[in-house]
DNA sequence: AGCCTATGTACCC
DNA sequence: TGGGTACCCTAGGC
């Protein structure tokens, strides 16, 4: 050691880089991997020249891509714009031989996506659709009303992110909200001060809930807790309907999860399904199970969604971990008699009916498709259609699902969240797509500069224009900028009104929500928010910004 | 500001 | 079949 500590002559350095690594060396980023990678190749020459003498340092500032490790190229966000690994799949379309910046799928929406095909009334199934149930369905796609600009109220109550949303069957102006700790938000969004949260119905995620079609003050819920419950709205009073874990926490590998449910009116049944593939039938009357559990997805698999079919109330949707979903007659009820299975390349996130003819099924999966069968009557061997868009599985997001729009007679129209971010002025953000189902073209995108967090759990309003949305620990209304009428929101106080002042915009502080620091944080503005409308080609629009 | 962590699916061996 | 771990475009909290 001591010889070199001791030497005079400092060894020649060589300094190792890439050929455009001096074009963005004001990159602060860069500059801290710089300094890095020196320190890591001088110890390796230090040791070589305690061998070699004299032999020159060498100073490598290769890029040292973040997802991959390997040198020559980067990966991770410059700025607001993500660049992709190479070595990687792309990211939107998860193909090999491209990046998500020059796929296919994020230059045209639409591509790749199947035409609906012809329907030919060749058997008696069919004949009796194109009869009976085709006169439900709109012949000619009304055009959407889609607003330039919308204005939006922006709550903050949960604690945690936010899992699901449904609004009021009667009362126009009230919207539910679950979230990750199992409390149940109740917000009147035309009196922004009236809001209730119902802490104690549940003790950890709320995953589905459904208002009693007889009683349209009770909301019955699903939880990752294992039971079911039952509130009254105004009273907050709740009773379990059913109980997977009567006996405690006896370890992860026996604790039971209730994920899907839905109520069928007709036969006076709750049905939820668990974490291990099983349905179960509540009878909303006693309040208790009817029938033994019966397996209606792989063995183990997580079932995350039912929806009852709103015109054949005999005709049950599932879907779940196992890749599939599935359709069932309620009459033969039992593992074995399943209609349909409608495979999917990764997990199912949801399925639905439509909602007027009940005869399309719109899925969300986790390999960022969407996929629509047109007919229930028809093979369902393969769907319609596929259409490629980001909602991409997180461990930390509640799984994106597509919903459609309940007040399209047409059954088109289809409102899902985006994953991936876009480049916006300078700020990354994940907008909510609005999606033609039958061409696969994004109809229309909503932003917020300030709502930089993503947005997976979106519902649309049964009779108004209005989107409600869970982005994290906030909920969102959206609306017509004409109809919004700030006026009419009286708690002044905290109101706090953004309009388009610049130094807003970007990441959004801590302040612009929490202006309490007790468990009752409650905020609202009204502000301007761009709706972008059509969009055929996003890089287009990428290249204006 | 920087770290820690909860959390779910896929895929490896 | 089960344990280990990658994912590495999250968000809240300390």
């Amino acid at each position: 050691m001591a010889p070199q500590v001791r030497r005079t002559a400092f060894p020649k350095v060589l300094i190792e880089r890439d050929t455009d690594s001096e074009q963005s060396s004001s990159d602060d980023d860069e500059e801290e991997e710089e300094q890095e990678n020196e320190n890591e190749e001088k110890t390796e020459e230090f040791n070589d020249t305690k061998k070699k003498g004299k032999s020159p340092i060498t100073i490598s500032l290769k890029k040292v891509c973040k997802v991959c490790k390997k040198t020559g190229h980067e990966a991770g966000f410059k700025g607001a714009t993500y660049i992709d690994c190479p070595m990687k799949p792309c990211f939107l379309c998860k193909m090999p031989g491209h990046t998500t910046m020059t796929c296919p799928h994020r230059v045209a929406t639409e591509h790749g996506v199947v035409p609906a095909p012809h329907v030919n009334t060749q058997n008696p199934v069919e004949f009796v659709f194109e009869r009976q149930l085709k006169p439900r369905i709109t012949p000619i796609k009304p055009a959407y009303v889609i607003p330039d600009q919308v204005d939006c109220a922006v709550i903050r109550y949960h604690s945690r992110r936010v899992t699901c949303l449904e609004f009021h069957p009667t009362n126009n102006h009230i919207l539910l909200s679950g979230d990750k700790k199992g409390q149940l938000g109740i917000w009147d969004f035309a009196k922004v001060h009236e809001k209730t949260v119902y802490g104690n119905i549940h003790s950890c995620i709320l995953n589905n809930m459904r208002f009693s079609p007889s009683n349209d003050g009770m909301i019955y819920a699903a939880s990752s807790d294992g039971t079911v419950s039952c509130t009254d709205l105004e009273t907050g009073i709740s009773s379990t309907l059913m109980n997977l874990n009567p006996d405690g926490w006896q370890g992860p590998g026996s604790w039971r999860m209730l994920y899907g449910m839905d109520i069928n009116l007709e036969r006076g049944v709750v049905l939820v399904a668990d974490n291990f593939g099983f349905l179960y039938l509540v009878d909303s009357r006693s309040n208790s199970q009817t029938g033994k559990a019966i397996m209606i997805h792989k063995k183990g698999s997580k079932v995350v969604g039912l929806h009852c079919n709103p015109f054949q109330p005999d005709l049950l949707l599932s879907c779940g971990n196992d890749h599939f979903a599935r359709l069932w007659d309620m009459r033969r009820l039992e593992a074995g008699s399943v209609l349909a299975n409608l495979e999917h390349r990764r997990v199912v996130n949801s399925a639905y009916f439509s909602p007027f003819s009940g005869t399309k099924i719109l899925t969300t999966s986790q390999d960022n498709r969407l996929r629509i069968w047109d007919s229930i009557f028809r093979d369902l061997d393969s769907p319609s259609r596929e259409i490629v868009h980001s909602h991409d599985f997180n461990r930390h997001l509640t799984p994106f699902r597509a919903e459609w729009d309940p007040k399209d007679p047409s059954e088109s129209l289809a409102v899902i969240g985006r994953y991936i971010s876009e480049n916006y002025n300078g700020t990354a953000l994940h907008p909510i797509d609005f999606i033609d189902i039958n061409t696969g073209q994004l109809v229309a995108e909503v932003m917020d500069p300030n709502i930089t967090t993503i947005t997976p759990v979106n519902k649309l309003h049964p009779r108004d224009d209005i989107l409600a949305s869970g982005s994290s620990r906030s909920l969102f209304i959206w609306r017509p900028k004409e109809k919004f009428d700030v006026a009419e929101q009286s708690d002044t106080r905290k109101i706090i009104i953004f309009g388009g002042d610049e130094k807003k915009r970007g990441k959004r502080s801590k302040d612009d929500y929490d202006d309490d620091s007790d468990d009752d944080k409650f905020n609202v503005k009204g502000k301007n928010v761009k709706v972008k409308k059509p969009v055929k080609q996003m890089t287009h629009r990428k290249a204006k910004r």
